[in-house]
DNA sequence: AATCTATTGCAAACGATTTGCATTTAAAAA
DNA sequence: TTTTTAAATGCAAATCGTTTGCAATAGATT
């Protein structure tokens, strides 16, 4: 019943026992507001803005600062990924330990409904790509957006 | 010694008349403020902040708040690309007619170097995420980010 | 030259994010 | 368990990029 590793897009949900134990290990106190965030993380399959954590969270749990101070500090912890889906708000995703959570998304331009992609830039033309500027530690950003099916016309 | 639609990357400066009757052709005025804008773009290979195209103006020649306009204007009559490098600025480039501007850059994380991409994200991969998903009209964002030469230890 | 309307400058508003600081509190020590 | 201590929180205010309102200005057209 191990899934170490193993399919980085399955989603499965990470127990919040480990989640703490995992802030503990980084000598992070384990509060009510980080708990309530996580918890919440974890039932979330896409990325979430600060703002829609805040509104998930019952009336009151916590301020917006605080999930803000929350968000980053678990950015440099590594559990989550900031991503940027280009209008000028940060989106989190809880990941998996030892993941470093690279992964990119399908945007719907009308509706925003996310999609999960698996597939990566090629990193065979990625390495030419450093390779041919002398770049070193080279990665990348993408998103895809487009219309889904349920916006077309 | 025409180079319509040749090569995309060679970055030849377009003329200020030609640019200034693009604008004419769209029911825009040429003004001061307008015809300096696009006279630092065209100088410029990669693309520029609002406030580094307001830095490159001469002292007092138009207000930052109208260049924030004119870029506006520009992006949407297709003479400008906006590209975000994922740090909460904007940037803009010239492109040229009939060009859509879509390119990549590769960016060093520590000294901000831009090199100009060529390559694109394969467009069968594309297609066939679109198709997987049931989604149209797709297109994608991509910056490379990493160390240039002059910035590895 | 007169007219018409887009464009500009300046101040103010905005939205996302960060910061200062006094107060609270989780976790370590006694 | 109580005490101690540094980290975390709430609230207000600041910051930063960008947008907006409005009266004044100036291209383009007649
Ligand atoms: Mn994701
Ligand atoms: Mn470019
Ligand atoms: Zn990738
Ligand atoms: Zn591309």
């Amino acid at each position: 019943m191990n899934s170490s590793g193993r399919n980085p897009h399955a989603h499965q949900r990470q127990e919040l026992g480990a989640l703490t134990s995992r802030l503990r290990r980084e000598a992070r106190k384990i509060t009510g507001p980080r708990a309530a965030i996580l918890e919440i993380l974890r039932h979330h399959p896409h990325p979430l803005t600060n703002k829609e954590i805040f509104a998930q969270l019952p009336a009151g749990e916590c301020d917006l600062v605080t999930i803000y101070r929350a968000m980053r500090m678990l950015e440099q912890v590594g559990m989550v990924k900031r991503f940027d889906f280009g209008d000028g708000v940060a989106r989190f995703e809880l990941i998996e330990e030892g993941d470093d959570g690279h992964h990119h998304h399908l945007i719907c331009t009308h509706c925003a409904e996310v999609v999960e992609i698996r597939e990566c830039f090629p990193v065979e033309i990625e390495a030419r790509i450093a390779q041919a500027y002398g770049f070193s530690a080279v990665t990348h950003r993408l998103e895809f957006f487009g219309l889904c099916p349920g916006c077309q016309k």
